[in-house]
DNA sequence: GCAATAATTGCAGAGACTGCAAAAATGCAC
DNA sequence: GTGCATTTTTGCAGTCTCTGCAATTATTGC
Protein backbone atom coordinates (compact mmCIF):
# COMPACT_ATOMS: atom_id res chain seq x y z
CA UNK A 1 0.00 0.00 0.00
CA UNK A 2 1.33 3.45 -0.50
CA UNK A 3 1.09 5.92 1.78
CA UNK A 4 -2.55 7.76 2.37
CA UNK A 5 -1.23 11.17 1.91
CA UNK A 6 -2.51 12.37 4.99
CA UNK A 7 -6.11 13.47 3.84
CA UNK A 8 -6.66 16.85 4.61
CA UNK A 9 -9.69 18.43 6.66
CA UNK A 10 -10.98 19.86 3.38
CA UNK A 11 -10.77 16.09 1.74
CA UNK A 12 -11.88 14.36 4.73
CA UNK A 13 -14.77 16.67 4.90
CA UNK A 14 -15.54 15.72 1.20
CA UNK A 15 -15.49 12.08 1.75
CA UNK A 16 -17.94 12.52 4.81
CA UNK A 17 -20.00 14.31 3.23
CA UNK A 18 -21.10 12.08 0.21
CA UNK A 19 -21.40 8.82 2.15
CA UNK A 20 -24.34 11.57 4.16
CA UNK A 21 -25.95 11.80 0.78
CA UNK A 22 -25.86 8.33 0.01
CA UNK A 23 -26.86 7.82 3.14
CA UNK A 24 -29.57 9.85 3.25
CA UNK A 25 -30.62 9.16 -0.23
CA UNK A 26 -30.98 5.19 0.07
CA UNK A 27 -32.64 5.50 3.71
CA UNK A 28 -35.47 8.03 2.48
CA UNK A 29 -35.83 6.37 -0.78
CA UNK A 30 -36.18 2.83 1.24
CA UNK A 31 -39.05 5.17 3.40
CA UNK A 32 -40.91 7.18 0.75
CA UNK A 33 -40.25 5.31 -2.51
CA UNK A 34 -38.59 6.34 -5.85
CA UNK A 35 -40.75 9.24 -6.81
CA UNK A 36 -41.29 9.98 -2.73
CA UNK A 37 -38.02 10.95 -2.23
CA UNK A 38 -37.15 14.42 -3.50
CA UNK A 39 -33.44 16.36 -3.76
CA UNK A 40 -34.80 18.22 -1.37
CA UNK A 41 -35.50 16.19 0.88
CA UNK A 42 -32.73 14.07 0.42
CA UNK A 43 -30.42 16.98 1.05
CA UNK A 44 -32.17 18.40 4.10
CA UNK A 45 -31.34 15.05 5.88
CA UNK A 46 -27.87 14.84 4.73
CA UNK A 47 -27.79 18.76 6.05
CA UNK A 48 -26.54 20.36 2.95
CA UNK A 49 -28.01 22.45 0.09
CA UNK A 50 -29.95 20.98 -2.83
CA UNK A 51 -27.16 22.88 -5.01
CA UNK A 52 -24.29 21.20 -3.11
CA UNK A 53 -26.44 18.19 -3.77
CA UNK A 54 -25.73 18.34 -7.28
CA UNK A 55 -21.96 19.19 -6.76
CA UNK A 56 -21.47 15.80 -5.52
CA UNK A 57 -23.83 13.94 -7.60
CA UNK A 58 -25.41 14.44 -11.39
CA UNK A 59 -28.32 12.56 -10.40
CA UNK A 60 -30.42 11.60 -7.91
CA UNK A 61 -30.05 8.04 -9.10
CA UNK A 62 -26.49 8.52 -8.92
CA UNK A 63 -26.75 9.45 -5.49
CA UNK A 64 -28.90 6.21 -4.70
CA UNK A 65 -26.37 4.18 -6.54
CA UNK A 66 -23.27 5.73 -4.66
CA UNK A 67 -21.62 5.98 -8.16
CA UNK A 68 -18.00 5.79 -6.80
CA UNK A 69 -15.23 6.94 -8.69
CA UNK A 70 -15.56 4.61 -11.98
CA UNK A 71 -11.53 5.26 -12.66
CA UNK A 72 -10.82 4.07 -9.77
CA UNK A 73 -12.61 0.67 -10.36
CA UNK A 74 -11.71 0.24 -13.85
CA UNK A 75 -7.86 0.28 -13.10
CA UNK A 76 -8.75 -2.52 -10.23
CA UNK A 77 -10.70 -4.69 -12.97
CA UNK A 78 -7.74 -4.42 -15.51
CA UNK A 79 -5.33 -5.00 -13.06
CA UNK A 80 -7.15 -8.30 -11.04
CA UNK A 81 -8.21 -10.33 -14.52
CA UNK A 82 -4.51 -9.25 -15.22
CA UNK A 83 -2.93 -10.50 -12.52
CA UNK A 84 -5.34 -13.43 -12.12
CA UNK A 85 -3.02 -16.51 -11.17
CA UNK A 86 -5.65 -19.18 -12.63
CA UNK A 87 -5.73 -19.89 -16.85
CA UNK A 88 -9.94 -20.39 -16.37
CA UNK A 89 -10.79 -17.10 -17.98
CA UNK A 90 -14.38 -17.15 -16.49
CA UNK A 91 -12.75 -17.64 -12.69
CA UNK A 92 -10.45 -14.79 -13.84
CA UNK A 93 -13.77 -12.34 -14.34
CA UNK A 94 -15.69 -13.74 -11.66
CA UNK A 95 -13.08 -14.06 -8.84
CA UNK A 96 -12.20 -9.69 -9.85
CA UNK A 97 -15.62 -8.73 -10.25
CA UNK A 98 -16.28 -10.48 -6.67
CA UNK A 99 -12.46 -8.72 -4.86
CA UNK A 100 -13.66 -5.64 -6.15
CA UNK A 101 -17.35 -5.96 -5.64
CA UNK A 102 -17.70 -8.41 -2.77
CA UNK A 103 -16.44 -5.99 -0.22
CA UNK A 104 -18.68 -3.80 -1.02
CA UNK A 105 -21.47 -5.37 -1.11
CA UNK A 106 -21.89 -7.72 1.91
CA UNK A 107 -20.35 -5.93 4.73
CA UNK A 108 -22.54 -2.72 5.29
CA UNK A 109 -25.86 -2.50 5.54
CA UNK A 110 -25.99 0.68 3.36
CA UNK A 111 -24.58 -1.47 0.21
CA UNK A 112 -27.03 -4.46 0.99
CA UNK A 113 -29.67 -2.07 1.39
CA UNK A 114 -28.83 -0.05 -1.91
CA UNK A 115 -29.18 -3.58 -3.71
CA UNK A 116 -32.28 -4.54 -2.84
CA UNK A 117 -33.65 -0.66 -3.60
CA UNK A 118 -31.81 -1.94 -7.01
CA UNK A 119 -33.73 -5.23 -7.26
CA UNK A 120 -37.24 -2.91 -6.65
CA UNK A 121 -36.84 -0.11 -8.67
CA UNK A 122 -36.54 -0.68 -12.86
CA UNK A 123 -35.23 2.59 -13.27
CA UNK A 124 -32.22 2.53 -10.92
CA UNK A 125 -31.47 -1.17 -12.28
CA UNK A 126 -30.99 0.69 -15.72
CA UNK A 127 -29.11 3.39 -13.98
CA UNK A 128 -26.46 0.81 -12.89
CA UNK A 129 -26.57 -1.36 -16.07
CA UNK A 130 -25.09 1.69 -17.87
CA UNK A 131 -22.81 1.96 -15.26
CA UNK A 132 -22.05 -1.36 -15.95
CA UNK A 133 -21.74 -1.24 -19.51
CA UNK A 134 -19.20 1.26 -19.18
CA UNK A 135 -16.74 -1.16 -17.25
CA UNK A 136 -17.88 -3.59 -19.67
CA UNK A 137 -15.13 -2.18 -22.18
CA UNK A 138 -12.69 -1.83 -19.99
CA UNK A 139 -13.39 -5.38 -18.86
CA UNK A 140 -12.97 -6.93 -22.19
CA UNK A 141 -9.96 -5.18 -22.85
CA UNK A 142 -8.27 -6.71 -19.95
CA UNK A 143 -9.80 -9.94 -21.08
CA UNK A 144 -8.03 -9.54 -24.13
CA UNK A 145 -4.36 -8.96 -22.60
CA UNK A 146 -5.48 -12.22 -20.71
CA UNK A 147 -5.89 -14.20 -23.86
CA UNK A 148 -2.80 -12.81 -25.36
CA UNK A 149 -0.64 -14.03 -22.60
CA UNK A 150 -1.79 -17.78 -22.19
CA UNK A 151 -3.55 -18.46 -25.59
CA UNK A 152 -1.82 -19.96 -28.02
CA UNK A 153 -4.73 -20.01 -30.62
CA UNK A 154 -6.56 -16.49 -30.13
CA UNK A 155 -10.05 -16.41 -31.40
CA UNK A 156 -10.47 -14.68 -34.88
CA UNK A 157 -12.20 -11.74 -33.54
CA UNK A 158 -10.54 -11.47 -30.00
CA UNK A 159 -12.27 -7.93 -28.95
CA UNK A 160 -16.13 -9.07 -29.53
CA UNK A 161 -15.47 -12.27 -28.50
CA UNK A 162 -13.96 -10.54 -25.10
CA UNK A 163 -16.80 -8.48 -25.12
CA UNK A 164 -19.43 -11.28 -25.15
CA UNK A 165 -17.36 -13.69 -22.37
CA UNK A 166 -17.50 -10.15 -20.17
CA UNK A 167 -21.51 -10.31 -20.64
CA UNK A 168 -21.88 -13.93 -19.91
CA UNK A 169 -19.67 -13.98 -16.65
CA UNK A 170 -21.33 -10.11 -15.66
CA UNK A 171 -25.06 -11.86 -15.81
CA UNK A 172 -23.98 -14.80 -13.81
CA UNK A 173 -22.99 -12.44 -11.34
CA UNK A 174 -25.67 -10.61 -11.05
CA UNK A 175 -28.02 -13.36 -11.15
CA UNK A 176 -25.82 -14.95 -8.52
CA UNK A 177 -26.59 -11.48 -6.62
CA UNK A 178 -29.99 -11.80 -7.16
CA UNK A 179 -30.61 -14.91 -5.54
CA UNK A 180 -28.59 -13.77 -2.51
CA UNK A 181 -30.72 -11.19 -2.12
CA UNK A 182 -34.06 -13.25 -2.52
CA UNK A 183 -32.30 -15.49 0.35
CA UNK A 184 -32.11 -13.05 2.70
CA UNK A 185 -28.47 -11.79 1.66
CA UNK A 186 -27.43 -14.28 4.71
CA UNK A 187 -25.17 -16.01 2.57
CA UNK A 188 -21.38 -15.14 2.70
CA UNK A 189 -19.11 -14.39 -0.65
CA UNK A 190 -17.54 -16.99 -0.79
CA UNK A 191 -20.90 -19.56 -1.28
CA UNK A 192 -21.79 -16.55 -4.14
CA UNK A 193 -18.44 -16.73 -5.95
CA UNK A 194 -19.05 -20.11 -6.28
CA UNK A 195 -22.67 -20.10 -7.25
CA UNK A 196 -21.69 -17.60 -9.89
CA UNK A 197 -18.86 -20.03 -11.38
CA UNK A 198 -20.74 -23.02 -10.94
CA UNK A 199 -23.77 -21.23 -13.25
CA UNK A 200 -21.66 -20.16 -15.77
CA UNK A 201 -20.01 -24.10 -16.69
CA UNK A 202 -23.89 -25.18 -15.93
CA UNK A 203 -24.73 -22.71 -19.15
CA UNK A 204 -21.56 -23.39 -21.11
CA UNK A 205 -22.39 -26.74 -21.55
CA UNK A 206 -25.94 -26.53 -22.26
CA UNK A 207 -25.01 -24.07 -24.95
CA UNK A 208 -22.34 -26.14 -26.53
CA UNK B 1 -52.86 -14.28 -40.86
CA UNK B 2 -55.71 -13.29 -39.31
CA UNK B 3 -57.95 -11.04 -40.48
CA UNK B 4 -56.35 -7.23 -40.14
CA UNK B 5 -59.46 -5.91 -37.98
CA UNK B 6 -60.34 -2.86 -40.93
CA UNK B 7 -58.52 -0.34 -38.80
CA UNK B 8 -60.73 2.53 -38.25
CA UNK B 9 -59.69 6.51 -38.94
CA UNK B 10 -58.93 6.90 -35.57
CA UNK B 11 -56.25 4.17 -34.96
CA UNK B 12 -54.79 5.02 -38.60
CA UNK B 13 -54.14 8.25 -37.25
CA UNK B 14 -52.92 7.20 -34.32
CA UNK B 15 -50.07 4.79 -35.54
CA UNK B 16 -49.26 7.70 -38.55
CA UNK B 17 -49.13 10.14 -35.33
CA UNK B 18 -47.00 7.49 -33.58
CA UNK B 19 -44.66 7.47 -36.10
CA UNK B 20 -44.33 11.14 -36.90
CA UNK B 21 -43.22 11.75 -33.34
CA UNK B 22 -40.97 8.98 -34.08
CA UNK B 23 -39.47 10.51 -36.84
CA UNK B 24 -39.28 13.99 -35.72
CA UNK B 25 -37.78 12.81 -32.75
CA UNK B 26 -34.94 10.76 -34.77
CA UNK B 27 -34.21 13.83 -37.14
CA UNK B 28 -34.41 16.04 -34.33
CA UNK B 29 -31.67 14.16 -32.23
CA UNK B 30 -29.85 13.34 -35.18
CA UNK B 31 -29.56 17.20 -36.07
CA UNK B 32 -28.72 19.42 -32.91
CA UNK B 33 -27.80 16.02 -30.29
CA UNK B 34 -29.93 14.45 -27.12
CA UNK B 35 -29.67 17.36 -25.18
CA UNK B 36 -30.28 19.84 -28.00
CA UNK B 37 -33.36 18.28 -28.83
CA UNK B 38 -36.65 19.52 -26.75
CA UNK B 39 -39.94 18.15 -26.59
CA UNK B 40 -41.08 21.14 -27.51
CA UNK B 41 -39.22 20.94 -30.68
CA UNK B 42 -40.10 17.25 -31.20
CA UNK B 43 -43.79 17.93 -31.20
CA UNK B 44 -43.41 21.34 -32.99
CA UNK B 45 -42.48 19.59 -36.08
CA UNK B 46 -44.44 16.12 -35.54
CA UNK B 47 -47.65 18.81 -35.84
CA UNK B 48 -48.74 17.93 -31.79
CA UNK B 49 -48.74 20.10 -28.67
CA UNK B 50 -46.44 18.85 -26.05
CA UNK B 51 -49.08 17.70 -23.85
CA UNK B 52 -49.98 14.97 -26.64
CA UNK B 53 -46.23 14.22 -26.65
CA UNK B 54 -47.05 12.85 -23.57
CA UNK B 55 -49.81 10.71 -24.77
CA UNK B 56 -48.02 8.82 -26.77
CA UNK B 57 -44.64 8.16 -25.17
CA UNK B 58 -43.32 8.34 -21.26
CA UNK B 59 -40.08 10.26 -21.92
CA UNK B 60 -38.04 11.77 -24.49
CA UNK B 61 -35.55 8.81 -24.94
CA UNK B 62 -38.82 6.31 -25.35
CA UNK B 63 -39.65 8.33 -28.77
CA UNK B 64 -36.44 8.27 -29.83
CA UNK B 65 -36.04 4.47 -29.30
CA UNK B 66 -39.34 4.44 -30.49
CA UNK B 67 -40.39 1.93 -27.85
CA UNK B 68 -42.71 -0.47 -29.19
CA UNK B 69 -45.50 -2.89 -27.96
CA UNK B 70 -43.77 -4.67 -25.63
CA UNK B 71 -46.09 -7.41 -24.89
CA UNK B 72 -46.35 -7.58 -28.52
CA UNK B 73 -42.46 -8.50 -28.95
CA UNK B 74 -42.30 -10.58 -26.07
CA UNK B 75 -45.72 -13.21 -27.02
CA UNK B 76 -43.68 -13.41 -30.59
CA UNK B 77 -39.92 -14.37 -29.08
CA UNK B 78 -41.55 -16.61 -26.38
CA UNK B 79 -43.68 -18.26 -30.07
CA UNK B 80 -39.69 -17.84 -32.03
CA UNK B 81 -37.86 -19.86 -29.72
CA UNK B 82 -40.90 -22.31 -28.74
CA UNK B 83 -41.13 -23.26 -32.58
CA UNK B 84 -37.61 -23.70 -33.59
CA UNK B 85 -36.87 -26.44 -35.56
CA UNK B 86 -33.80 -26.62 -34.51
CA UNK B 87 -31.89 -28.15 -31.61
CA UNK B 88 -28.92 -25.62 -31.36
CA UNK B 89 -30.23 -23.40 -28.35
CA UNK B 90 -27.69 -20.83 -29.41
CA UNK B 91 -29.35 -20.95 -33.07
CA UNK B 92 -32.46 -21.13 -31.62
CA UNK B 93 -32.65 -17.43 -29.58
CA UNK B 94 -30.02 -15.61 -32.22
CA UNK B 95 -32.57 -16.71 -34.81
CA UNK B 96 -35.53 -15.62 -33.45
CA UNK B 97 -33.74 -12.44 -32.47
CA UNK B 98 -33.25 -11.48 -36.20
CA UNK B 99 -36.26 -12.71 -36.95
CA UNK B 100 -38.12 -10.05 -35.08
CA UNK B 101 -35.79 -7.24 -34.75
CA UNK B 102 -34.01 -7.68 -38.02
CA UNK B 103 -36.61 -6.46 -40.22
CA UNK B 104 -37.56 -3.75 -38.07
CA UNK B 105 -34.01 -2.89 -38.51
CA UNK B 106 -32.81 -3.33 -41.94
CA UNK B 107 -35.05 -1.97 -43.64
CA UNK B 108 -36.26 1.23 -43.03
CA UNK B 109 -33.80 4.65 -42.61
CA UNK B 110 -35.47 5.44 -39.69
CA UNK B 111 -34.09 2.51 -38.41
CA UNK B 112 -31.22 2.52 -39.17
CA UNK B 113 -30.53 6.07 -38.08
CA UNK B 114 -32.00 5.20 -34.65
CA UNK B 115 -29.24 2.39 -34.47
CA UNK B 116 -26.72 4.93 -35.27
CA UNK B 117 -27.92 7.41 -32.07
CA UNK B 118 -27.73 4.55 -30.00
CA UNK B 119 -24.82 3.38 -30.33
CA UNK B 120 -23.49 7.64 -30.54
CA UNK B 121 -25.89 8.15 -26.86
CA UNK B 122 -24.54 6.04 -23.94
CA UNK B 123 -28.02 7.50 -22.73
CA UNK B 124 -29.43 5.61 -24.87
CA UNK B 125 -28.25 2.91 -24.96
CA UNK B 126 -28.62 2.22 -21.32
CA UNK B 127 -32.55 2.67 -21.92
CA UNK B 128 -32.49 0.38 -24.57
CA UNK B 129 -30.25 -2.43 -22.91
CA UNK B 130 -33.11 -1.54 -20.20
CA UNK B 131 -35.70 -2.86 -22.54
CA UNK B 132 -33.95 -5.56 -23.49
CA UNK B 133 -33.04 -6.58 -19.74
CA UNK B 134 -37.36 -6.78 -19.46
CA UNK B 135 -37.64 -9.02 -22.61
CA UNK B 136 -34.73 -11.59 -20.82
CA UNK B 137 -37.44 -12.97 -18.12
CA UNK B 138 -39.79 -13.82 -21.21
CA UNK B 139 -36.74 -15.14 -23.47
CA UNK B 140 -35.61 -16.82 -19.89
CA UNK B 141 -38.79 -18.93 -20.04
CA UNK B 142 -38.84 -19.67 -23.61
CA UNK B 143 -35.78 -20.99 -23.13
CA UNK B 144 -36.74 -23.52 -19.88
CA UNK B 145 -39.41 -24.77 -22.32
CA UNK B 146 -36.92 -25.38 -24.71
CA UNK B 147 -34.93 -27.10 -22.63
CA UNK B 148 -37.55 -29.16 -21.06
CA UNK B 149 -38.47 -29.93 -24.58
CA UNK B 150 -35.14 -31.57 -25.98
CA UNK B 151 -32.16 -32.03 -23.21
CA UNK B 152 -32.70 -35.51 -21.49
CA UNK B 153 -30.41 -33.82 -18.70
CA UNK B 154 -31.45 -30.44 -17.76
CA UNK B 155 -29.31 -28.30 -16.20
CA UNK B 156 -29.48 -28.33 -12.34
CA UNK B 157 -30.52 -24.43 -11.94
CA UNK B 158 -32.32 -24.58 -15.36
CA UNK B 159 -34.11 -20.70 -14.95
CA UNK B 160 -31.05 -19.31 -14.17
CA UNK B 161 -29.02 -21.23 -16.47
CA UNK B 162 -31.50 -19.98 -19.38
CA UNK B 163 -30.90 -16.27 -18.18
CA UNK B 164 -27.44 -16.15 -18.65
CA UNK B 165 -27.46 -18.15 -22.28
CA UNK B 166 -29.81 -15.29 -22.69
CA UNK B 167 -27.71 -12.68 -21.83
CA UNK B 168 -24.81 -14.12 -23.93
CA UNK B 169 -26.87 -14.35 -27.05
CA UNK B 170 -28.13 -11.31 -26.53
CA UNK B 171 -24.41 -9.73 -26.60
CA UNK B 172 -23.28 -11.86 -29.36
CA UNK B 173 -26.13 -10.25 -31.43
CA UNK B 174 -25.69 -6.61 -30.63
CA UNK B 175 -22.23 -6.80 -30.72
CA UNK B 176 -22.75 -8.22 -34.26
CA UNK B 177 -25.23 -4.68 -34.57
CA UNK B 178 -22.54 -2.75 -33.79
CA UNK B 179 -20.02 -4.12 -36.22
CA UNK B 180 -22.83 -3.93 -38.97
CA UNK B 181 -23.42 -0.19 -38.00
CA UNK B 182 -19.21 0.51 -38.27
CA UNK B 183 -19.60 -0.92 -41.05
CA UNK B 184 -21.95 1.74 -43.16
CA UNK B 185 -25.00 -0.45 -42.02
CA UNK B 186 -24.59 -1.98 -45.86
CA UNK B 187 -24.59 -6.15 -45.33
CA UNK B 188 -27.62 -7.94 -45.06
CA UNK B 189 -29.44 -9.60 -41.94
CA UNK B 190 -27.79 -13.70 -43.14
CA UNK B 191 -24.88 -12.24 -42.69
CA UNK B 192 -25.27 -10.24 -39.62
CA UNK B 193 -26.98 -13.57 -38.08
CA UNK B 194 -23.85 -16.05 -39.08
CA UNK B 195 -21.76 -13.47 -37.98
CA UNK B 196 -23.70 -13.09 -34.42
CA UNK B 197 -23.89 -17.34 -34.28
CA UNK B 198 -20.04 -17.12 -35.45
CA UNK B 199 -19.13 -14.87 -32.07
CA UNK B 200 -20.71 -16.84 -30.21
CA UNK B 201 -19.37 -20.25 -30.57
CA UNK B 202 -15.91 -18.48 -30.28
CA UNK B 203 -16.85 -17.32 -27.11
CA UNK B 204 -18.03 -20.86 -25.78
CA UNK B 205 -14.70 -22.29 -26.99
CA UNK B 206 -12.36 -19.75 -25.68
CA UNK B 207 -14.82 -20.04 -22.03
CA UNK B 208 -14.37 -24.05 -22.39
C1' DG C 1 -78.05 14.13 -36.63
C1' DC C 2 -76.92 12.60 -31.81
C1' DA C 3 -75.14 10.68 -27.99
C1' DA C 4 -71.02 7.92 -26.36
C1' DT C 5 -66.31 7.48 -26.53
C1' DA C 6 -61.70 8.78 -27.28
C1' DA C 7 -58.01 12.08 -28.54
C1' DT C 8 -56.06 16.66 -28.19
C1' DT C 9 -55.01 20.57 -25.91
C1' DG C 10 -53.92 24.37 -22.45
C1' DC C 11 -52.78 25.38 -18.00
C1' DA C 12 -50.87 25.19 -13.62
C1' DG C 13 -47.47 23.08 -11.05
C1' DA C 14 -43.85 19.84 -9.13
C1' DG C 15 -39.45 18.33 -9.55
C1' DA C 16 -34.71 17.65 -11.75
C1' DC C 17 -30.94 19.98 -13.08
C1' DT C 18 -27.57 24.08 -14.73
C1' DG C 19 -24.92 28.50 -14.80
C1' DC C 20 -23.48 32.22 -12.37
C1' DA C 21 -21.75 35.05 -8.90
C1' DA C 22 -21.63 36.04 -3.93
C1' DA C 23 -20.34 34.26 0.53
C1' DA C 24 -18.13 31.01 3.62
C1' DA C 25 -14.61 27.64 4.72
C1' DT C 26 -10.10 25.91 4.30
C1' DG C 27 -5.12 25.78 3.33
C1' DC C 28 -0.77 27.91 3.40
C1' DA C 29 2.94 31.27 4.01
C1' DC C 30 4.57 34.53 6.87
C1' DG D 1 -2.83 34.76 14.18
C1' DT D 2 -3.05 37.46 9.93
C1' DG D 3 -3.69 37.82 5.21
C1' DC D 4 -4.17 35.88 0.70
C1' DA D 5 -5.30 32.13 -2.67
C1' DT D 6 -8.09 28.26 -3.47
C1' DT D 7 -12.18 25.41 -2.78
C1' DT D 8 -16.61 24.66 -1.39
C1' DT D 9 -21.10 25.99 -0.41
C1' DT D 10 -24.97 28.41 -1.34
C1' DG D 11 -28.94 31.21 -3.31
C1' DC D 12 -31.21 32.54 -7.29
C1' DA D 13 -33.07 32.62 -11.65
C1' DG D 14 -34.14 29.92 -15.29
C1' DT D 15 -34.89 25.72 -18.51
C1' DC D 16 -36.71 21.36 -19.25
C1' DT D 17 -39.21 17.06 -18.31
C1' DC D 18 -43.28 15.19 -16.92
C1' DT D 19 -48.20 14.92 -14.54
C1' DG D 20 -53.14 15.82 -13.32
C1' DC D 21 -57.13 18.01 -14.53
C1' DA D 22 -60.76 19.89 -17.08
C1' DA D 23 -62.27 21.97 -21.38
C1' DT D 24 -62.48 21.28 -26.29
C1' DT D 25 -62.56 18.79 -30.44
C1' DA D 26 -62.78 14.62 -33.37
C1' DT D 27 -64.47 9.88 -34.40
C1' DT D 28 -67.76 6.34 -34.06
C1' DG D 29 -71.92 3.59 -33.80
C1' DC D 30 -76.63 4.16 -33.94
Amino acid sequence: MPDTPALGLRDRKRIETRLRIETAAVDIVTAEGLDGATVDMISDRAGISPRTFFNYFESKEDAILGTQDMGEVQRAIAAGVASAETDDLVAAIVSTMFQIFGPMAARTQLKAQRMALVQEHPRLLSRQIHQFTQLNSTMAAAVVEFLNKRETTLPRDPEHVAEIAVATCVASVRIAVKEWIADGATADIDSMYLRSIGLTRETLNTLQ
